[in-house]
DNA sequence: AGGGTACGATACGTGTCGTACCGTAAATAA
DNA sequence: TTATTTACGGTACGACACGTATCGTACCCT
């Protein structure tokens, strides 16, 4: 769980535990009003006051922990995103990054997350605290995770330790965003065939002599 | 010029010239007040009322062309960002690729127009009508401008025309698109090397086996 | 002249946000 | 127990931007 706190503040040692603890089931029933509101009308068209109905919790309630409604989304939204995207260790890089690909793809169209996912990119645009959070709590999360799977790859002696994993994960996950939020064309099966592909045939090609090396940072 | 009507409605051969015509220095004002202030606040903190003021134009007056927000900084920033994408013809796809890419970083990063385009596909993301004009006067403009190279390419015998033009596209803006909107590592010169070395170094692999034709659409 | 349309100016209703207030509830500390 | 501290519910409120309505005036045609 990732509190408001935890956003903002570095996690005080001391809790201070004087006064009226915050109500743990208050918090439950906002993040599930939320998720269901989420899936009812969207990130868009949700309110916090509706949330607050929704959750039978007072609008100031919601507004003492999460202090606008992109961070409240983000909360409901990160975690359960997260734990859908496992590692796949199937052997070849090939195989991994193609499983990962579609698992992420699957998710996206599967689920209502693909929506709230685009919504909180685009919120992200609108709002530099939650850029911050976005950044910190989510991309690089979920990008050093899926960074094992070329790691291991290096590690193997499969790939070239030339290779710049920062940019492999672009071009992946890059051109998967990109269908998901411009919307030109549909994230298919066959569209994850292609792109790993191409990459994949990219990477094991020895490209001594164009440095490809730290350009990441 | 995108006027609101050729938006949302097929052109008319009739003009319908009868009654006061529309100021054309009215429009001329609408947009340039727009560019300014895109160039002062950023898509966000950009104000109808504000444009209006600054246009010396009555708010109604900017209704009357254009429903929104987001249709009007489309039409002030579209025609502007076109014209500074022309397609190269340096020769080979690797040289064509990346000269096109950087010169996209290039305006990106140079200009508000990074800020703006950001701004425009998270608003893109919150207003169906305006995602369908996007798309149809953007994303698919620009993508059909783009492809050129590659189709070139295949023509040349350079590349396989198992080749999906769309992927290709999917991979470099994508990757592009992605550091820009998530915003966790630069745009840097080396970035668009990589990106375009693997890509071209991935589409010149025989990949007779592995079928990639037709899954764009 | 007359009809049709755009214009300026302004007022208005709407929706959402985020805050302020205040009496009450729940926990700790003396 | 009593005092203190903090969270809670309920509500009212101010701020802000949106988009619409109204109406008298200006412009261009037939």
């Amino acid at each position: 769980m990732v509190t408001c706190q935890d956003m903002t503040e570095p996690t005080t040692s001391a809790p201070a535990l004087r006064g009226r603890p915050r109500s743990e089931r208050s918090h439950q029933a906002i993040i599930a009003a939320t998720n269901e509101l989420l899936n009812e009308r969207g990130f868009v068209d949700l309110t916090i006051d509706e949330v607050a109905l929704r959750a039978k919790v007072s609008k100031t309630t919601i507004y003492r922990r999460w202090p606008t409604k992109g961070t409240l989304v983000f909360e409901a939204f990160s975690d359960q995103f997260l734990a859908l995207q496992p590692i796949p260790s199937a052997g070849s890089l090939h195989e991994d990054l193609l499983a990962a690909l579609r698992r992420f793809i699957k998710v996206i169209k599967g689920t209502v997350m693909g929506r709230t996912l685009a919504g909180l990119v685009a919120e992200v645009q609108r709002d530099p605290e939650l850029a911050e959070v976005w950044r910190d709590r989510f991309v690089v999360r979920v990008r050093t995770h899926h960074r094992v799977m070329i790691d291991r790859a290096i590690e193997r002696g499969e790939l070239s330790d030339d290779v710049d994993a920062e940019v492999v994960l672009d071009l992946l996950y890059g051109a998967a965003y990109h269908r998901l939020l411009q919307s030109h064309l549909p994230l298919s099966d066959g569209f994850a065939q292609a792109v790993v592909d191409t990459v994949v045939a990219g990477l094991l090609t020895n490209h001594a002599g164009t440095a490809t090396k730290g350009v990441g940072g």
